[in-house]
DNA sequence: ACGATTTGTGCAATCGTTTGCATAATTGGC
DNA sequence: GCCAATTATGCAAACGATTGCACAAATCGT
């Protein structure tokens, strides 16, 4: 079918030992014989058989990424990057979903090490920490957003407790002091680091923790719909939302344009993660931003790093957080008077001249 | 470092050969063999390398499907639906991103070939078609979404012409005579199809085409945005906006809101398919779906089809049409007298009581 | 100009499977 | 029980590359 390596050395009449050296430059080659190889090579439309040098030296060029799902923005962009990474060095990029589901992530787990990835970038369940640590010992792996604690795999995460922080200081220092937080699961790292910093923040402000302005659950726009409810029908409802995923955020917005609660009029928002679509809403929604982008790149960096180094170098380090940051736009407003009283008085650029009921009677 | 063949053979006493037919099931073997054979096998954790397999068969396991980007919410659920159903069926799905750039295409292709997958599903730039002709005389090859005029590739299509007509004929019989189209490029088939679909509509229902209501652009929030301004400041603005993607729809959303226009009661606004949030929004934005997941579907038959017969069978059939179809929601409304007047009365659902101002003076 | 280095090349084994062909074991008809 | 037909097994050669080892050629010092 194709140009075999053993084409190209019977065209340049030499070995297939020394073709193959030539061309991949290991061995003592003369300079002569490596550029005449070279030329006959890609006259003859010569290209290595991935497969067969596989077989020798073990290795595939292929590194897998194992995600949940791509509905999330964060994964898209973060298989994105990856991908354009691994491209860029030669590398195919093995995109799997795995949906949060740790048969399915275990099944997976498997097919890929018999295709001998030469590396792994995985957002672990949590659930196949043993295998994976097996496995860590044939395959460089790098956790992402998510630690397996029953592991010692090298992790790159979201500063979730310091972006919690910052977006609740952010609400906070508009004069917020009923903020409510609808959170993820608290059997997962980040929904608790989410809290953690929520709460640091608001300690560190003096403002009691109030439970009852506190929901944790999953990271789909039903949760976020129904704490919603529950908020805003809390005898005392918050003056700001901050909804610590973006999924859940559909679920708000979708109540407060129902209850005709004007944002940020009536209720500041503010959302954890970034959606593309944030921006052209209106208003835009402001947001923390996890940095999926950085946290993917430092994921390849450090896969890399452990492909490079053989036998799987222990640096030490084994966990790297990149750092969250806020951005400022349009959902969030400023409280000056303790109570907005009724006024309907808009704040942020040209907004509804209307609308403006209080949240609930 | 694993458990090979050769480690199973020796445990059963057996040839490798012998077990290797055993195993798999091929030639002839007595069922005892087998069936301790694979014990044996199974005990031993004993695992084929695809590699080894693949260099012999030249097959690898492998389907790749190249799309061009994750943003689009389209190419999710059609990665998703690939995934599954490959899985399934013991591939692995090698995902690619091409940009919609010919360059990446083609280096995509090429790399691909070489991992020697056994199949392609792809959504072709339109640049690469002679290299896709090629290619195909070696892999199994599924053209997805969009033709690639220069090759005769086996194509699932979604029904554009259908699909906006379907759109374009809900609009007309809500009362609509000014319909805004914004449209995508005219050198794609989609932007042409979409077009034509809509003019077909209007011309059944005798109403005069205007080119002052159609802007064909880049499917992204900018083109949207513009347009939709554009269309706004029409000395006799539409009443309605048909927007041919989603991704465009974001500008337009932003614009309306801007100028709080309310949909749909000064504006009705329906949009080519889908996104998850559409149905959060508020409105529900009533869309056209073009059956993202139908067509993943039939390309990975179609793929899987061509993938059994050898020798690549021509079926005769090159092109394959999924039906779009109408999804009602909240972002249209019945137009009563022939221009609302200012009246300012809500229409569907409980909507906003308010902000009903007139599109433009 | 000669042996000691250095440098370049080829042979053949290897990676883990599959598979054509030859041979060994089993079966069945009579 | 014997011979042919059938069925089961093993040997060895692929697949297309890489690589240790041995040998040939070129280089160098003296």
């Amino acid at each position: 079918m194709s140009v075999t390596l053993k084409d190209v050395a019977l065209a340049a009449r030499v070995s297939v030992s020394t073709a193959s050296r030539a061309l991949t430059g290991t061995g003592l080659t003369s300079e002569r014989t490596q550029e005449r190889l070279a030329r006959i090579a890609r006259e003859l439309g010569y290209r290595p058989n991935p497969i067969a040098r596989g077989l020798k030296t073990g290795q595939s060029r292929l590194v897998a990424l194992l995600v949940h799902n791509l509905t999330n923005a964060s994964f898209q962009v973060m298989a994105e990057v990856v991908q354009a990474r691994l491209k860029a060095l030669g590398y195919q990029m093995l995109l799997c979903i795995g949906g949060d589901d740790p048969q399915a992530e275990s099944d997976t787990l498997t097919t890929l090490v018999d295709h001998r990835i030469d590396g792994l970038i995985v957002v672990p369940t949590g659930k196949n920490g043993a295998q994976l640590k097996t496995l860590s010992k044939d395959v460089p792996i790098v956790c992402l957003v998510r630690r397996d604690d029953a592991t010692d795999l090298e992790t790159v995460l979201a500063d979730d407790p310091q972006g919690a922080y910052l977006g609740t200081r952010h609400l906070i220092e508009l004069g917020h002091k009923r903020i409510g937080l609808i959170v993820g699961r608290q059997d997962t790292t980040s929904g608790r680091e989410r809290l953690s910093g929520y709460v640091r923040a608001l300690r560190e402000a003096g403002i009691a923790r109030d439970d009852t302005l506190i929901h944790a659950g999953h990271y789909v726009p039903e949760t976020g719909a129904t704490y919603a409810r529950k908020l805003l029908d809390l005898p005392r409802p918050p003056s700001a939302i901050f909804v610590a995923n973006h999924e859940a955020t559909l679920g708000v917005l979708r109540v407060t344009a129902e209850r005709n609660i004007a944002i940020p009029d009536d209720l500041s928002l503010l959302c954890y993660e970034d959606m593309p679509w944030f921006e052209w809403h209106r208003p835009a929604i402001s947001i923390v931003d996890n940095g999926a982008r950085d946290l993917a790149n430092l994921a390849v960096d450090r896969l890399l790093h452990r492909m490079d180094v053989k036998g799987n170098g222990n640096d030490g380090v084994r966990e790297y957080r990149v750092g969250a940051r806020l951005i400022k736009r349009d959902s969030c407003r400023q409280i000056d008077a303790p109570a907005p009283a009724r006024s309907g008085k808009s704040k942020s650029s040209s907004s509804k001249p209307s609308a403006a009921k209080s949240a609930k009677a």
